[in-house]
RNA sequence: GGGCGUGUGGCCUAGUGGACAGGGCGAGAGGUUCCUAACCUCUCGAUCCCGGGUUCGAAUCCCGGCACGCCCGCCA
């Protein structure tokens, strides 16, 4: 309803501002401070002051009177407080979000009728996902929750990295190593155990004889080569490995939980021609040049001034060139396309884009959501090194202090529902893993973080199990009311006006936000306003809870405050299942 | 060196032109015969990195610093 009241509320400013023959180019909406009553408000009246002469409180004066409240359904009054407008809501206001919210899809917008690929993690496939890389997966994939829920026809792609220089050497080390010279596997799993091959080679690399090392360079360059020059037999040498290791990281990244429509191979665009086709028309470039051998893209007219290498003096096509073909695809295949990227690739998304709009593509439906690294507080997290904490570790511990805190609790609860072993299991997965989704998802993805145990696992503050306790607590209230016999209320017989509380009134506007938090969230490619929501929303129910008793109240409250927990229920269920995190029924 | 980003109480964080900068951690004091105390209430605590500027109004925009992060490869 609040979509519904902005557009209302922009009407009436409008309106007004046209009958006082008032410019409308800024209404100055936006959301008063808690503490003022209003649903919306406007500052309008202090930047007319000086057009109209007079006072920015008079303006307002002037403006409110122009709007009569009884041309609108969810403008219950307008008033001044010096030189803001402010907006009350109607009675029809909160009787429409009570009635709305009783849908348990309650905050998903109208379908939009677009397709957007939300690319994210696309982590090379050579070993265990780190926890410095665990923000792709988690902002990747609440950004594609919130599409989804905004409307979109999202399809969650992981593009793989099958051709490069990297995987080259891994094939190489995996046909070349013997298991028996490697250490142990750190974790009964694909990539941990293959992980092993990569680590070991590149030791070799760095440091066996020139001989050797050359002997291996020169296997690797031909692994390289029959990729370019598509050999179906290389190309099968080097799956195995991609698609081991590959399913692995899968495995790993289903617990977040994280899962794909489609793993998109580079070696599909070599394949298929795409690359090759993409080369010859960057050669007709203005841009292009040839230099010391090898193919470049001169983009410092366009405020680059690294050149972009898109075809090596041997021949083979780079990474970028084929992530050019990729993107081209993309376009091809879907009304827009979101990125996910560490803004270690920062240089390079831009050199996508730029090139992008060279070959003729409108690169407005392209969006590169760039978030920082997760250092440790020694440095950087490393596959090739070694160095990190993996993210299984991190999930195990998270789950192992989840189960402790559950298990201590246990002693001193109140409510006697007598939880089982596998209640406890169930608690401690929900919280745990929600509690380290929680913690990255709410952060904005521009800001860095340093990695501390202690910080990313507190399971009180701002965290996942404050909010999920919100969502445990609606639904102990209604599974009490259904063993007493009442249900919630079909629409047509709860009446939200019994809902007369400042604290139910509180909880119901903030209700009404919701479907605005997701249009924003979609909007701007910022997950994190959701987190921020759960957390307004929580402490809006939690006073309700308070204040507002619901099964001891007379029937016609109790059947309207039912319907309030429900539609709560609903809110900040759906508001966790975008954050990706679960909504426990009982904690 | 150049480019990009970030800088908010002791610590973490929301807020990117408008109503006294909102939370959390921490410290202290309270609250459970009542739908779950992973909760709530109160108190303590801020030169919004620094200096200029624009504006009726700046944490927010502009300019100049400082600090930190990331990038500047015929790697990905």
């Amino acid at each position: 309803m609040f979509l519904a009241a902005r557009r209302e509320v922009e009407a009436a400013v409008e309106g007004a501002l046209d009958a006082l023959d008032l410019p409308t180019d800024d209404l100055g909406i936006e959301e008063p401070p808690e503490d003022v009553d209003a649903v919306l408000a406007s500052s309008v009246a202090f930047r007319l002051a000086g057009e109209v002469g007079a006072a920015p409180p008079e303006v307002a004066a002037d403006i409110a009177a122009e709007i009569d409240p009884a041309d609108y359904d969810y403008v219950g009054d307008v008033t001044t407080q010096g030189p803001y407008l402010n907006f009350l809501p109607s009675d029809a206001y909160f009787a429409a979000t009570l009635e709305a919210a009783q849908d348990d899809e309650y905050g998903r917008l109208d379908p939009k009728g677009a397709s957007v690929a939300v690319e994210h993690t696309s982590a090379n496939p050579t070993g265990p996902v780190h926890v410095g890389r665990a923000r792709n997966p988690i902002i990747g994939d609440a950004l594609a929750n919130v599409l989804d829920f905004a409307g979109y026809d999202v399809d969650r792609h992981y593009y793989v990295n099958d051709a490069g220089r990297q995987m080259a050497v891994f094939t190489w080390a995996y046909e070349t190593f013997d298991e028996a010279e490697l250490p142990e596997p750190e974790r009964d799993r694909a990539e941990y155990d293959m992980v092993r091959y990569y680590r070991r080679g590149n030791t070799f690399l760095d440091e066996a004889p020139e001989s050797e090392v050359e002997a291996a360079e020169a296997e690797i360059q031909s692994i390289m080569q029959g990729l370019e020059a598509g050999d179906e037999a290389t190309y099968e040498r080097v799956s195995e490995v991609v698609d081991t290791v590959l399913g692995g990281m899968q495995e790993c990244l289903a617990r977040l939980p994280a899962e794909f429509d489609e793993f998109v191979k580079e070696t599909r665009f070599m394949r298929n021609g795409a690359t090759d086709d993409l080369v010859e028309r960057l050669q007709d470039l203005d841009e292009a040049v040839y230099e010391e051998d090898a193919w470049q893209l001169e983009l410092d007219d366009h405020g680059i001034d690294k050149n972009l290498v898109f075809l090596r003096s041997d021949g083979t096509s780079l990474y970028a060139t084929r992530d050019l073909a990729h993107h081209e695809w993309k376009f091809e295949n879907y009304d827009r396309a979101v990125t996910v990227l560490g803004e270690d690739h920062k240089l390079q998304a831009q050199q996508v884009r730029t090139t992008l709009d060279l070959l003729g593509h409108d690169t407005d439906p392209l969006d590169q959501v760039l978030y920082s690294y997760v250092n440790l507080p020694e440095g950087k997290m490393s596959t090739r090194e070694g160095t990190g904490i993996d993210l299984d570790d991190l999930l195990d511990e998270a789950i192992d202090r989840a189960r402790e805190e559950v298990e201590d609790r246990l002693e001193d609860r109140l409510r006697n529902d007598d939880l089982d072993e596998d209640d406890v299991e169930r608690i401690a997965h929900q919280v745990g893993i929600g509690a380290v989704r929680y913690d990255i998802v709410s952060k904005q993805p521009a800001k860095a973080i340093t990695f501390e145990w202690d910080r990313a696992l507190d399971f009180e503050a701002q965290s996942a199990p404050y909010v999920q306790y919100v969502h445990a607590r609606a639904c102990g209230i209604l599974g009490e009311a259904r063993e007493a016999g009442h249900e919630v209320p079909e629409v047509a017989d709860f009446d939200a006006d019994a809902l007369d509380t400042p604290e139910a009134r509180r909880l119901l506007a903030t209700i009404a936000r919701f479907p605005a938090v997701i249009e924003d969230a979609a909007d701007d490619h910022h997950p994190h306003v959701v987190a921020t929501y759960t957390r307004e929303f929580a402490e809006a129910f939690n006073a309700f809870y308070r204040e507002c008793p619901v099964l001891d109240a007379d029937t016609e409250t109790r059947d309207a405050r039912l319907a309030l927990v429900a539609a709560a229920r609903h809110t900040v269920g759906n508001a966790l299942r975008v954050l990706g995190v679960a909504a426990p029924e009982s904690m």
